[in-house]
DNA sequence: CTGAAAGCGCTTACAG
DNA sequence: CTGAAAGCGCTTACAG
């Protein structure tokens, strides 16, 4: 029935490439991963088969074979705006250079929750990337317990939880870029637009914008923090508000450059010039910041190299077992208009 | 040495949950992929057994088992725009509902290119997302007479080659702009920002154009014609030197709007009011559209739906062999106020 | 409806 | 330096 010469998978297999080579399998698999020092004359012959018959090893079969799957993976938010391209293309550019593969999921739509299994774990993966709030501290708890390893993205680890964390500067960019609105531009009463109450780079941001008012003994006035959401629909209706009851203030610092958006859209629409009558800036410098009317002054975020970081840091922990348990990249003014700047 | 409890690779295995619920693995692994009708009984026992166990399977283990890795592959353009994650979004959504995972790869950078083996290919995948120029035709072609499962996005099939290609309605997206500006705000000079020269869209996007001038009965000047790259500084250039050469024109049709963002930018700088002396409009409706001053009037590509139709065709051709050789999406004239509008 | 056994394509002690 | 053999954890004819 079955002839020799078919090939069932439609693929090459080690076997092939050894017959061809006239080895063994094990030696084409030590060539192959120079796990064993081989005769050079076999190893010619073994590279000359591998050419010849366009081998590449079964990524199942290895995987199997050998434990581990050779592949990180990533869960990104539903949501899924610009700021991830540059996270992605860090961490698929770093983990393709240590070979590794990078299986992405987005989550799944609140309400759909967790519905079936998990679609990145230990059964497809070697390691798992978290980003922001996608997984709850109870979450990471539990994958944490299992041994599984980890790299937290744009959040610092719960307590007691012993894993990489890769953040930016949150707090001292808030700071800088409030206090350059103090010291250069004489700015007084600066409102704040939060993001999402359970968010860690929010919270950070509003530290930095009090130290700076606590730094310049300006006084905190909890009336001009509001909600932004980090997002511009949000942040829109915030700052319309306290334009309609009358609020005071002569300066925004929006918690991104999403939410900084919409307070631009909010002035333009009442008629309050930016930044003569109030200044605005943000956090990110987000692809939009660059074309806002005026040209947003924000905080850059090294979003590329906090996956590159990430990406070093997991693969640490899963090779040695060492990694730093949190790294904080610097982050970096970018000034344009809307402050006030020429 | 060995004592029986231990778990050496860490998780639970089949025989496990066999073991646990009285029964052979043959019948767990029925039960789990529902691949015959087992009694009522037996499904219970090995249903409670795996979750009190807490069993996944190993997806390495049922690859090789089963041939096939139930993994789809995309490869991503170095550059990363904004543009993506919607693509992203769709592809990796719709395939997660059909049980599918992705693998992404950042492609690699020109110079560095096809250094080692590819990323992603039968080794790890069932079937490859190819996105507008990732490929060439030839690498298209081979990698379909390989016989791996292939979809195209953005672009269409090289000739010859029999795969499914989701593409976007250019040409008629195209023609309705410019007709636009004809007909609703009587533009009679009306640029071209084209893309890459090798690109399948610009090329349709020009066409498109010219359709438009003709039914019109206007001529088509080739030096309204030059190049934007679908990009912001080429485009930002070109207009500029039409500025300086005095070219007369009123209004700009860009290829995409990124090279929008550039003409106006330029047209700005020189003291051109848009719309007043020249409309500008752009194809894509990218996130910057609505935030381009004036507010861009473009052309919206259904990006996620895209991603989403080009699932269904690769596992339709996966599963069946069928699919639909060419699916072109409807585009939607999205009017802002760069073209004049009020 | 159910189980024993073979097999998927690799890797890796073990032995030489 | 090299090979035979066992094993990774599943699935799936085959037999009953």
């Amino acid at each position: 029935m079955a002839t020799s010469r078919v090939r069932p998978r439609g693929h090459v297999t080690i076997d092939e490439v050894a017959r061809h080579a006239g080895v063994s399998a094990s030696t084409v698999s030590r060539v192959l991963n120079r796990t064993a020092s081989i005769g050079e004359e076999a190893t010619a012959r073994v590279l000359a088969a591998v050419a010849e018959l366009g081998y590449v090893p079964q990524a199942a079969a290895r995987n199997l074979a050998q434990g581990k799957t050779q592949t990180l993976g990533m869960v990104l938010p539903d949501a899924g705006s610009d700021f991830f391209m540059p996270l992605l293309r860090g961490i698929a550019e770093e983990a393709a250079e240590a070979d590794y593969d990078l299986l992405i999921a987005i989550q799944q739509r609140v309400g759909a929750r967790r519905s079936l299994r998990q679609p990145l774990g230990r059964h497809n993966t070697d390691g798992l990337f978290v980003f922001g709030s996608s997984h709850t501290d109870d979450e990471i708890r539990q994958l944490h317990r299992q041994g599984f390893p980890l790299a937290l993205l744009y959040r610092s680890a719960p307590v007691g939880v012993d894993v990489p964390a890769v953040t930016i500067e949150n707090t001292t960019g808030a700071r800088q870029i409030v206090e350059h609105l103090i010291k250069v531009h004489g700015r007084r009463r600066i409102a704040f637009l939060r993001g999402p109450l359970d968010n860690e780079d929010s919270a950070l941001r509003e530290r930095g914008y009090r130290e700076a008012l606590e730094a310049h003994g300006l006084p905190f006035d909890p009336a001009l923090v509001g909600s932004g959401e980090f997002y511009e629909v949000p942040a829109q209706a915030t700052v319309s508000a306290w334009l309609t009851e009358g609020l005071r203030f002569d300066a925004i610092f929006a918690g991104d450059d999403g939410s900084a958006s919409g307070a631009l859209e909010a002035l333009a629409r009442q008629g309050v010039r930016v930044p003569h009558d109030v200044a605005v800036v943000g956090f990110d410098d987000a692809l939009i910041a660059r074309h806002l009317v005026p040209a947003l002054t924000t905080v850059r975020a090294p979003t590329e190299r906090l996956g590159r970081a990430a990406v070093r840091q997991i693969l640490s922990l899963m090779q040695s077992g060492t990694f730093e348990p949190s790294t904080c990249l610097p982050v970096e003014l970018v000034i344009r208009q809307s402050c006030g700047c020429p």
